[in-house]
DNA sequence: GCCTATACCTAATTTTATTAGGTATAGGCA
DNA sequence: TGCCTATACCTAATAAAATTAGGTATAGGC
């Protein structure tokens, strides 16, 4: 039983908004931000991530560079040209869904 | 190239709405009901739809009646006393966490 | 020496929706 | 009569996406 709520289908929007918002991140970063941003309510798990982000590695929508940090790797995710547009597309896209479904589990469903 | 979205994960909560507001209702009918109130922007697809309801009377949230109409098959689905209870659970729970994944990409995601 | 945090990752499975159909009745229209 | 559309149910095969359940390795606290 897990009480973190998560969307199907707004992990990429979701990276692509935290890109887009802070130029490059690291795939722990990403976890570790939008866990405190979301007051704990959402929780990408590093499973779903990370095929996620090569997945948009191989669509040529974020490119890497790879730092060695105190010892440790960190592979960092920036937005290439590409990405940069469709990010603004896909980002849209989802919050209309939202939207959509958000408005329908709201308003009385009567059917006329 | 499909236009119409589908928040993936929905589907059941948006059925237990339907049937929270009108009593009971037909699988077809929802489908039509659900295309209509949302101007064409969510569209439940009969295939998805179908093993949806089954895997909800399956868990003892929906019962079904069937009734002949206009010689055609109706299949009725209503919540049972169970589903009373899920429902609430259920709707609010994704209303929760479409309002945290909406809340993320509309905000600057800076990480602190 | 052990535990936690950082930081990457994958394999197997499950869940959920999509694609692509099939069956059958009724009614409009040519 | 034959065809098309709408109504109304459904499934099988596939694909997409996340979950479950790990593994590897470094650094630092106790």
């Amino acid at each position: 039983m897990d009480n973190t709520q998560f969307i199907k289908g707004s992990l990429t929007a979701i990276v692509l908004k935290l890109l887009e918002d802070n130029g490059r991140m690291y795939g722990y970063e990403m976890t570790k931000a939008v866990k405190e941003m979301s007051g704990d309510k959402v929780n990408i798990t590093e499973a779903a991530l990370y095929p996620a982000l090569h997945k948009l590695v191989e669509e040529d929508l974020l490119e890497t560079t790879t730092e060695q940090v105190a010892g440790r790797m960190r592979k960092y995710y920036s937005l290439t040209k590409k990405g940069k547009k469709e990010s603004v597309i896909q980002i849209n896209s989802m919050l209309e869904a939202l939207s959509s479904v958000q408005l329908l589990l709201n308003k009385k469903l009567s059917n006329g």
